[in-house]
This record gives C-alpha cells, sequence and structure tokens, in this order.
DNA sequence: CTCCGGGTATCGTATGACTTTATCGCAGAC
DNA sequence: GTCTGCGATAAAGTCATACGATACCCGGAG
C-alpha cells in the first residue's frame, strides 16, 4: 500500500535503511507474527533475514520503542509490547496497520473515535474560523468537486477537507487527531473505491458543513459533521463486506504499488 | 517535575543515558530555546554538554524523530520540527511539555480535548462495561475517598478512575486518549494541590458518574462527565491564576523533587 | 553578475570491543 | 529439603572509529 502518499509527510524516512527495518518490524508486530514474545536475536536478525549492521537495526528498535511497539530490557531481551501499549494514534502506526492488519473492528473503533472527535473539531472551527481558513477549506472542496472520484487530486482535497477544519479549531492537541482521522478516511477512500454514487452523496455535505462554518453555526456544524462520518461509516462497511468475499479484491488492495 | 510516577510507564527508559539525551534535547526544543533551526552540531553536543557517543546522541535523535519532534535530513543536518509536526498526544512528549513550558494556553486546549472526549468515553463505557470494569472504577472511586486529599494514593486514584473508564470504553485506538488525559489530569491534580474545598466537591461527581455506569445509562454518565470536566478545568484555571501571581510558587511546582 | 565545480560538513551505515545490568542456576548453609 | 547468595551468562547499552554518500557553500571562471 502507498496510500500513505497523501497524509502528512511522515518523520521517519522510508528511504533509509533503518526505516525499512523499522517497517517490517512493525509490521511483524501489528500483524500478530511476532506476538508479546520476545524478538528475533539480534544476531539472527541480521544474519538470516537480510544483513543490516547492529546500527541499523538498533535505530530501528528505538524507533517502534518510541512508539510503544517494543519494550527493550537489558538481560532478558527485547520484546513486542502488549497492543494496549501501542500508540495507535500515530501515523507511522497506523500506516503499518493499515499494511498489516486491516481488519473491521479496527475500522470501527476508528470511525468511532472520528464519529466524537470530527464534529466537536467542526463546532470549533466555526467558531474560531478565520477567512484564511475558509479559503483553505474551500481550495479542498473544489478538488473534490473539479476532479474525477477517487482520483488522487480529489482524494488529496478530500483529506485537506478535513485537516483544514482541524486547523480551524485552532487547538493543537486536537490537531494531533487529525492523522489519525485522515488515516482512516484514506482507508475508506480505498475501500470505497469505484462506488460513484457514495462519492456523489457526500459532496452536498461536504459543502453544507462549509457553509455552516462559514455561518459560524457551531451546532449546525457539528451535526452536519455527524451525519457525514455516520454515512461514510455505512458505505465503507457495506464496501468491506463486499471485499471480504472477494479475496482476490483484498490482495489487490494490500499490494497496489 | 517528576509528575510522571503516577502515569503509565513510558516506554523510553529514563534511566539509560539516550533517555536521558533525548528528554535534554526535548525540553529544549519544547521550552523554544532550540525553536525550528538546526540543533547544536552533534561534535559540539558530544563535547561541550556532557560527554556521550555518538551512538547515545543518534538514538535519541531517533526516539525524537520517531515522536516528530525533530526531522534528520539526509545532508542538510538534524532540525527542530514546527510545532505542528510534534506528536502532542504522545506521553513522553506530554510530560516533557509539562517539565518545559506550562503555559495556560495549552493546559485550556487538553481540557478542551478532555472535554470532548470523556464524555463520549463515559458514554460508551456506560454501554459496554463489565463486571469487571465497574470493580476496577470502584476500587480507584475508594483509594479516592479513604486517603487524603491529594495524597499519592489519592492521586493514583484519580487517574485510575478515569482510565479505567477509558479501558471500559472497550476501543483501542480511544484508549490512547487516555495517556493525554492522565496527563492532564497529573498536572491538574498538581495545581489544585491544597484546594481541598474542590476536591471535595469532585467526590460525588465521580460517584455519581459511577452510578450511571453502573445503570448502563450512557447519557446521563456522558451529561455527568462533562460537569466533572468543566469543573476541574474552572478549579484548575483559578489555581493557575493564583500561581502566576506567585513566581516563586510556580518555580515551586516545576523544581518539586 | 551568473554559472559551474570542487571542497566540506553532516548524516547514514558498518564494525568491533567493552560496560552495564538483570536473570538464572549452582553451591553452600541452615 | 529449602532457602540464601554469589557468580556465570546473555543481552542491551555504550564507545570509538572508519567510510560512503550527498546536499550545501564558496570560490573561481566565463
Amino acid at each position: 500500500m502507498r496510500v500513505r502518499d497523501f497524509s502528512r509527510p511522515t518523520t521517519l524516512n522510508p528511504d533509509r535503511l533503518f526505516g525499512q527495518v523499522a517497517q517490517k518490524l512493525a509490521v511483524a508486530i501489528i500483524s500478530g507474527d511476532i506476538g508479546a514474545g520476545a524478538l528475533l536475536p539480534n544476531e539472527d536478525d541480521l544474519r538470516a533475514d537480510i544483513s543490516v549492521s547492529r546500527t541499523a537495526y538498533r535505530e530501528a528498535v528505538k524507533i517502534l520503542t518510541a512508539k510503544g511497539l517494543v519494550e527493550a530490557r537489558p538481560k532478558s531481551g527485547t520484546r513486542a509490547a502488549p497492543r494496549e501499549r501501542w500508540n495507535l494514534l500515530d501515523t507511522d502506526v497506523l500506516a503499518w496497520h493499515f499494511e498489516a492488519d486491516p481488519n473491521e473492528k479496527f475500522i470501527r473503533d476508528l470511525f468511532e473515535l472520528r464519529r466524537f472527535v470530527e464534529p466537536s473539531v467542526a463546532r470549533l472551527a466555526a467558531q474560531r474560523r478565520t477567512a484564511a481558513d475558509i479559503a483553505r477549506i474551500e481550495a479542498a472542496l473544489r478538488a473534490m468537486t473539479d476532479n474525477p472520484p477517487y482520483s488522487d487530486p480529489c482524494v488529496r482535497g478530500d483529506l485537506a477537507f478535513h485537516e483544514a477544519i482541524f486547523a480551524a479549531s485552532q487547538n493543537a492537541p486536537l490537531q494531533c487527531l487529525a492523522s489519525a482521522v485522515i488515516a482512516t478516511l484514506q482507508w475508506s477512500l480505498v475501500l470505497k473505491k469505484g462506488d460513484d454514487e457514495a462519492f456523489a452523496d457526500s459532496l452536498p455535505d461536504h459543502e453544507n458543513i462549509l457553509l455552516a462554518i462559514i455561518d459560524r453555526d457551531g451546532d449546525l456544524a457539528a451535526v452536519r459533521m455527524t451525519g457525514l462520518v455516520i454515512d461514510s461509516l455505512n458505505t465503507t462497511l457495506a464496501s468491506v463486506n463486499v471485499v471480504q468475499g472477494e479475496p482476490d479484491k483484498i490482495a489487490r488492495i494490500n499490494h497496489t504499488k
């Protein structure tokens, strides 16, 4: 999956060697291949999987440590951490999740998060938005309407639309949730791809949210955002169920260049 | 500040050398001493501040990279990242924040997050709680009532109360927000310390939330949680304003062993 | 003044040795 | 037979060094 392309630039460079190692280990952990047991011994991994120096390996482990995926203890070894320790809202962890384990429960949970957070954010945005915020949201919306559904610029616009609303909320900690929402959105757009009707239905919803924000009507913006999220969840789940009947398509989704 | 003691175990070991370096750099960045410019050159830091090998330094940088605090670009240098790139919901980043820059705006933002998230979480908890969840919440509440206000076990109980409600929500991504809420709570408890009246007032609120969850009354739990958060914000801000009039007390808070 | 090319600084990677720490097991004492 | 404690041991942590790659700076040539 190269969905990541659309998201905000991830801090950890996938070109570099340690980034690749980190990703490989992360996916192995998240997918359950490693599951809370001791990691492959340093030496073994070095020699067996791919020839990589201890330096690169250790830096990869440090990254995973920082994101809560592993716990390194001096004598007992470096073990995969239990899931409740993962930093599930981290952009990279989410991206790795989607490469490893796109199960329905996780998507439901993420949508639940969206359903709780995004309406409140929309309310704040309506109360605090500046002219610049409006312009940014409008530009994103135009990108959605002026391009074919599910085309790259259109998807980019959809993501930018939601991100711009987060930005307009003027709340830094809240904005950190934008990356989680965007990751959810990306995934759902990949799943829904081809359902042009669902996309067309969502366009006026987006527009109406913008209008409410322009009017500084926080309550209305929140209500409309709630509707949008719920609709999105429903169409996404419908697509998931369709996809789950076609393992071929799942494979295609997971390995799209 | 050693507030961290009460929170869930941070993944990055502060005993280790790289952990100390990471913390030192992080605080320097968050406090604004470094502010989006190039980091101190590798060599300089190595020799000047404290004798530390390149390995430890690099691993510290990797941790900060993983948390979005710095961006290392192949040849142009390692720079402090702009604030919107920071992972503000990360437990460590929050802890570092409170050591570096306890400004009122940030506290307001975090309480805003609580105000949006915790009621929804309480609603979910009421709908999904198991008997074990109830027992856990009750135990936490008992720790609050059976110990003197603001004593360690009492504070621990307060944090555990909120964390247990998150756990009862059965939503993994949502539970990641618990650490942010707990960090906020810790900070506000430190600020409010001594205001026994505020504490006494909050006890029945906590109890009523538990009752609503026991009754599986989601709406009521949400409403009561909203009230609790708002009250907590008000008393905290009152304390902040008192403290801000006494720079001496601020210093004491920041350097409490 | 502009453009080009080489030097330099800095990150990334590799390697080997030594230190620290915590676990486990064995030996000795009660 | 059980408990205690000390040492062997294994793994992570730290250090020093070296080399490669490349973006950036600066100086010289046109």
